[in-house]
DNA sequence: TTGAAAGCGCTAACAA
DNA sequence: TTGTTAGCGCTTTCAA
């Protein structure tokens, strides 16, 4: 492997002078910088970005982290992401925590070591922490839509809203008795969106960390995941055949609904309705297509890695938050 | 940010033995030990991972170069490569090309600079490439999957097999009349399947580079893509009123086709059944469930992962070529 | 316009 | 068992 001192062996320069051409800085004249030009094609030479970085403080790579990368949800705000910083010359880590808190840790722990210049979290569990870990190291940080009941997210959406418009939209189209499928309880936004299911219900005076108490209610848990959609939507419709609609509090939970009704010859949604919330790309696709909040996904990555460069580079501040708040739409579709 | 040097400072011993203890290699007595975590936990100390990959001349971070994160496929491959390096105390950092050669040869070109200590490519469209601009700095490499006619993979399938499989299939649901829909010309596992196609009709003797001069066949171009899968079904059908079965060349492709017949009430499949390939999540979400080819996409990443780090330890040399050939397997859902 | 030299923060001999 | 020192490959003053 050529280093830059032999092209400056090569050339009889010296190393700075090499260094300057490469990084087009301070003057050079035409014939040296041809000269050092034909020498890195000849042997082939790299700069070292290791070395580069520890020299210059920076990477140029921001680290996300995300907790399962498997959820459609995700690759749709990563490709915001790494398309943003690819335009200002960065590169995206991604990383996966599997939900995992360990993981979760493990993982702010390694970007803690510099190797990152940035850092983007993706609905993390426990931001709070994350959060002062990384602030004390100094490493920039947004926060896409925490999970914690009381912090801020730099970019996030109005979930209650969101969901109390599907609700609306379900009881336009008269549906009455309308079910939930719940999230994974004690997650800010899983816990809002029950909120205004509650609220849509009428039942105000219901708090949600008693719910589990009332096992009369249309609520079945189906934690945003698809297999648990299906056997949430079977108990569901055995404790109460009189639902004419579900509401779910994610689509892989409304694909699941979705399953269990064809399944059963259910039509959809003449007998029963289903409307989801996210709009993950699969959500389109099923039959029939479903009535769901869409999110813009992309955008939503897209204006993390900008804020994110922001503090970087020392326009923004780290710690002041100043959130955006994305807005949700309505997409009726054939599910409802 | 304290640096080791401040640790050696604050415990009055030398950089090498904090060094030491960091790293647990050579003796440190109980005591000094202590006395540095001491220290570390004081001045919230954290190695400085550039720094360390310097001297150590390696990064414990693997790239993963592909060509679009929110196909499906992707993060199935990405998932089992990530959790295979974890175990193995590595860092996937995940490099996104959205099927562009530009980016594909500039995100070589970053890695060239040694950021990482090995590389995977996921279906590179040209790998012969980036392989030889990597081995150029000694970058031990894995290649899943290339789309050149010629060129070997690390990790593989055999195509041409497993789309006769499908095919087999449908001929023996009494199918006669069998439409394709094509992925993108060129690509080497998309060339193959069709050859299979091709075979399976008794149409051997046509070359594939000539298939687009023979509009009277059955076959319509999806290149993988879901909208595409829709517009193609509909130009089939339309063209060939008299098909029985649509065989996709993936999973994307065929789930536009089962869009479009579930749009157009014609029930799958008593009417028209369809078969894919790929096996992605979605498949067996969609109704009727999607009978398709079975990768085991999880299982080709770890392999990769597992492969790769073999060849970053110098268990396996480099260059030498041993493919692994998975095996695919025909799931019978219900559309076929 | 170029060269020399001092770091960046850590690891790994080698001495002590 | 610990300390000292010479790199790792690059950037960046400061002189020349």
């Amino acid at each position: 492997m050529a280093t830059i001192r032999d092209i400056a062996k090569e050339t009889g320069l010296g190393v700075g002078t090499i260094s300057r051409v490469l990084n087009s800085t301070g003057y050079v004249s035409q014939e040296t910088r041809e000269k050092v030009m034909d020498a890195i094609k000849k042997l082939q030479y790299t700069p070292n970005g290791v070395a580069r970085a520890l020299a210059k403080k920076r990477t140029m790579i921001i680290g996300v982290v995300v907790h399962d990368l498997t959820n459609p949800f995700v690759p749709g705000i990563a490709s915001g992401i790494s398309d943003e910083a690819r335009r200002q010359g960065y590169t995206m880590m991604l990383l996966d925590t599997l939900w995992q808190m360990e993981h979760e840790l493990n993982t702010v722990e390694m970007l803690r070591q510099q190797l990152v210049d940035g850092v983007i979290l993706l609905s993390p569990a426990n931001a709070n922490v994350l959060k002062s870990k990384l602030s004390e190291v100094g490493l920039p940080l947004v926060v896409i839509d925490h999970g914690e009941a009381i912090g801020t997210s730099d970019i996030t959406v109005d979930h209650y809203k969101g969901a109390m418009e599907a609700l609306q939209w379900a009881l336009e189209c008269g549906h009455r008795r309308i079910g939930f499928l719940a999230g994974p309880p004690g997650l800010r936004f899983s816990d809002l969106r029950l909120r205004a299911y509650l609220d849509a219900m009428n039942w105000q005076h219901l708090a949600i960390d008693t719910i589990d108490r009332h096992s009369q209610l249309p609520i079945a848990q189906a934690d945003f995941r698809f297999d648990k959609g299906i056997s949430a939507t079977e108990a569901l419709l055995q404790r109460h055949p009189e639902l004419t609609c579900i509401f779910a509090a994610n689509d892989l939970s409304a694909l699941g609904a979705l399953h269990y009704l064809a399944e059963h010859k259910i039509a959809v949604p003449e007998e029963v309705a289903v409307i989801g919330f996210d709009d993950i790309p699969t959500a389109s696709l099923v039959h029939p297509p479903l009535t769901t909040i869409h999110q813009p996904i992309y955008e939503m990555g897209a204006a993390s890695a900008r804020l994110l460069l922001e503090r970087i580079q020392g326009v923004k501040p780290l710690e002041q938050p100043e959130p955006q708040i994305f807005e949700l739409t309505l997409i009726k579709r054939k599910s409802c």
